[in-house]
DNA sequence: CGTGTTCTTGAACCACTTCAAGGCCCGTGG
DNA sequence: CCACGGGCCTTGAAGTGGTTCAAGAACACG
């Protein structure tokens, strides 16, 4: 289905690189003071993934956690059968492996050219152990996802095929917005169908159909890298009520 | 469609109340010392719900957190037409408001008699502050929860409706038996079909034709207060796969 | 023992899936 | 430079699992 090459290339990382990293007011190294994250460099290698290679799999025992800083994850779940849900896409400043369990409870893929940090899971629980506000600022961030993970409850169990592709494409907007610091009504969509899809619990071709359907009435329309908003409100109003 | 009479019963709380508890091992208190416990207790009050009252809605401030010592406590999220989706069905002991985030993100109200230890949330979350390992307990919970969230995004975005009953039947089975320390066949389902169809993305007609379809092929016998299994292997297997 | 609520069952319907085919895009090699 | 091949995407037509609508049965509670 997709390439599962586990080729990560370790990149060279110079000092100073978290003091100058762009997305530290994001990520969880926000909570550290300058001497801390000094410390928490200290443990941490840059690694880029190429488009489709894995990063971890399910079940597997969890070696290492992530601090992503470029390019899009998809997280999934598999059931024996092959039927897949992606639980979610993971944006640069997101951290994977939040749970610091001592296994993966999915996997996780890059979906285009990924950059990411990252740190022994054992070494990190250690750093964490002694950095109370850092276990606070990691709490918040899985009390964020856990969030995320009620809203597309709601998405998967009660929501309509063109609410949900609406949802997915405000959902991604908002937290593209959130990152870039503004928001545009381009929307760049590195993920195919089958995975926008397996995220959203439709088939490849409803997908498909909607979003064509969407572009016939007006609302979107379909570029090559993804989708460009013609009516933002419309679209934000198809995602409530 | 709901009784919403918010009429909790304060309890009389006397001494050692937390040192007795039968709970303990399963809640959050099990990270504490003795004489961390008896601080805890000193911000604790016990309270009843009965039957369907609100335990706290969505959006409101986060007043008070919640340590679940009895019954079933359905938590949910409403959209503004009225539909439905339950994120989760809390058991004893559980924690309800792990996120110590000022407005809840949820309703909760009581499936049955509910009995809970209520904390003032800014108490309780200047108290962990004061107890790493609390909060890393705090946090286990928490990913606990969210891999709960994760296999039920599995379960709404890839399962068909019988599927989706026996892994509500079979993951209700394990929870309670994490909680009795022993597993019956017999599952008590205090929660109305409508709750089982908000929880699992269908209608209670779906839950009504399901429940009935495997009683007639001998799966399991609908009793007064929940069901009987008769196969619990069969049973397991729908959920897998 | 009535009355309202919840649950069950049947029949018709429909949103989404499945099956099938063709188009588009892009890299590769002649 | 164009022909070829393979993903990926789109579109149509038929099928179906679950919903909707409707009615009756079972149950709970005064």
């Amino acid at each position: 289905m997709q390439i599962t090459a586990n080729l990560a290339h370790s990149l060279t990382l110079p000092g100073k690189q978290c003091a100058n990293c762009a997305l530290r007011r994001l990520n969880i190294c926000a909570a550290l003071y300058p001497e801390e994250l000094a410390q928490l460099e200290f443990l941490a290698h840059g690694f880029s993934f190429k488009r489709g290679a894995t990063m971890f799999a399910q079940d597997n025992p969890a070696e290492f956690v992530y601090n992503l800083t470029a390019g899009v994850v998809r997280l999934y779940i598999l059931l024996p059968d092959g039927r897949r849900q992606i639980i979610g896409f993971a944006l640069p400043g997101d951290f994977l492996g939040l749970a610091l369990a001592d296994h993966y409870g999915f996997c996780a893929d890059a979906v285009d050219s990924v950059i990411a940090c990252r740190y022994s899971r054992q070494a990190f629980a250690d750093f964490v152990d002694t950095k109370p506000h850092l276990l606070r600022r990691i709490h918040e961030f899985s009390t964020h996802e856990l969030s995320l993970a009620h809203d597309q409850m709601v998405i998967l169990g009660r929501r309509s095929a063109i609410e949900r592709v609406a949802s997915f494409l405000i959902g991604l907007r908002d937290r593209w917005s959130h990152i870039d610091g503004y928001s545009s009504v381009h929307i760049t969509l590195p993920m195919s169908r089958q995975d926008i899809a397996d995220f959203l619990g439709l088939t490849i071709e409803t997908i498909s159909r909607t979003l064509s359907r969407l572009a016939r009435d007006k609302q979107i329309v379909i570029v090559p890298d993804g989708v460009r908003l013609l009516n933002v409100s419309s679209m934000e109003a198809l995602t409530k009520v």
